[in-house]
DNA sequence: TTCGATGCAAATAGTTTGCATTCTA
DNA sequence: TAGAATGCAAACTATTTGCATCGAA
């Protein structure tokens, strides 16, 4: 979970293209590499640490979770792998690029996605309040969700 | 650190009201609640749970780090006091109203403080955009500060 | 054949829980 | 004096690290 990317951002379309990108970059090809690179890609959604290890990936050989965290932060840092958190419990991670921003209830918990485009204009009024280039890929936008508002309301 | 707070936000301005506060939803006064409310007044920023209990606060005797966590649990139920997160580490304490909103940076990790009146236009953005009452007090706005901004460009 | 990657086990940080004892109301 | 809160110790979750061995290039 190294906080600074070294590398920019390589957004890979499938698992074959992310080995390449491990080739080019001169990192070995391993078992516990394309089990996380082609399981992050197959599962088309955000997955655990423990996911990958699990065996869940049938066709790989049970990886100690060790070995997926630190295979994990290398891909993040060769910019392959991006990592995020919704909630309280553990990370989160995609395969760069394919990751969505997202906004998430402080109360209730739940989390959706948001077409980035659609915070464009609060991006806009961050950078002009106070310098900052907002991005909820790696944190969600965090408030109070439309159902939650309302049982506020009802309450008051 | 409940998530779902179980009473409305209480500000208590200082400890003395924050104890009555106490008594009146019929908590007990005792050595580590007023430990942890006299403290977090006092410290007048947003304090660790291993702070509080360090004995740092003079005057009350070494608290036990289990008490000091369901102390602060408690208190935050009772809408008292209000955790937040910035960045890694452990979690942050403040008595309920005093907590600020917050920016911090995913690349290098600085946190700061922001009026919440700059954001007012960026929360009607987010409720226009996806329905959210966007807040920052909890978990902070997350982007790239304006340093990290001009390193990047300067690379780029 | 070499050095990077692995599995295993142990350590770590932050927080929570079980339980017998203490103390507030 | 009853029931809530405490201290202590142990458990827990998510993650990291040390080290001897293995395997990709």
């Amino acid at each position: 979970m190294s906080v600074p990317r070294l590398s920019p951002p390589l957004p890979t379309a499938d698992a074959e293209s992310a080995t390449e990108a491990m080739r080019v970059r001169g990192m070995r090809i391993t078992a516990a590499r394309r089990l996380v690179v082609e399981a992050l890609h197959e599962a088309g959604r955000p997955v655990t640490a423990e996911e990958l290890a699990s065996g869940m990936y049938g066709r790989f050989p049970r990886t100690d979770l060790a070995s997926v965290y630190r295979n994990l932060e290398t891909l993040e840092d060769a910019g392959i792998v991006q990592h995020m958190h919704l909630g309280h419990g553990p990370g989160l991670y995609a395969p760069t690029g394919s990751a969505q921003e997202y906004v998430a209830c402080e109360r209730c918990g739940r989390s959706e996605p948001v077409p980035a485009a659609a915070l464009d204009g609060l991006r806009a009024a961050v950078r002009a309040a106070v310098g900052y280039e907002a991005s909820f890929t790696h944190f969600p936008l965090m408030g109070l969700c439309p159902i939650c508002l309302d049982k506020r309301a009802a309450r008051a």
